[in-house]
DNA sequence: GATTATAATCGCAATTTTGCGATTATATAA
DNA sequence: TTATATAATCGCAAAATTGCGATTATAATC
């Protein structure tokens, strides 16, 4: 749980997702363009991404297509829907 | 958003929330003895979880009475939501 | 085979995070 | 007033993260 949340603890992360999650060609370079970050940098975070099983990369030829994986993409949604709605017995 | 779910990305702090969030009281004290970790270190990352907003400290003597702020509580539970709910066109 | 386009990896510097011992601050109790 | 309990802060070392230039790997194209 900590670990998927450090990892959405980027903006960049988050931007990444965001675009992944809107694009249907989702091409590494794409998303190099769309950041205001280096080429090895932005495969940095895909790799951090893709430890923690939030994207999938399919190879193709020279290309890399990057996807959200959809099966932990609503794990997550569930684990943190579980966290935060706990019920709370606040004091102060 | 980056910010909170960052603050969410560490171990222990989602110990101390899961502590707030079943528990009524919630001196500083209790909190140190729940969590393996010397008094400082739980000291910080209470501090790292006020700043984000996720909870307050309410002081009252010698004592400290932390809990989960409800209002952000709710907004990031939103937040949260609004990113996993979208509608995902995945390609591969 | 050589060239080109794309993605992945390496290695480094700078910064941030983590953890904690030691100290300080403050209110309560003796 | 002194002692005690609790919380907060400081300052340091170790580890992890971030960002990127440079290089390497690989497939497609000429």
């Amino acid at each position: 749980m900590a670990k998927l949340a450090k990892a959405l603890g980027h903006p960049a992360r988050i931007a990444i997702l965001e675009y992944l999650s809107k694009q249907v060609e989702c091409v590494c370079g794409d998303i190099v363009d769309e950041l205001p970050l280096a080429q090895a940098t932005v495969l940095q975070h895909l790799k951090e991404l893709k430890e923690v099983g939030l994207i999938k990369g399919e190879i193709s030829g020279t290309k890399t297509c990057y996807c959200i994986d959809m099966q932990v993409w609503q794990e997550i949604q569930w684990m943190f829907a579980d966290l935060f709605t706990k019920t709370i017995k606040n004091c102060c």
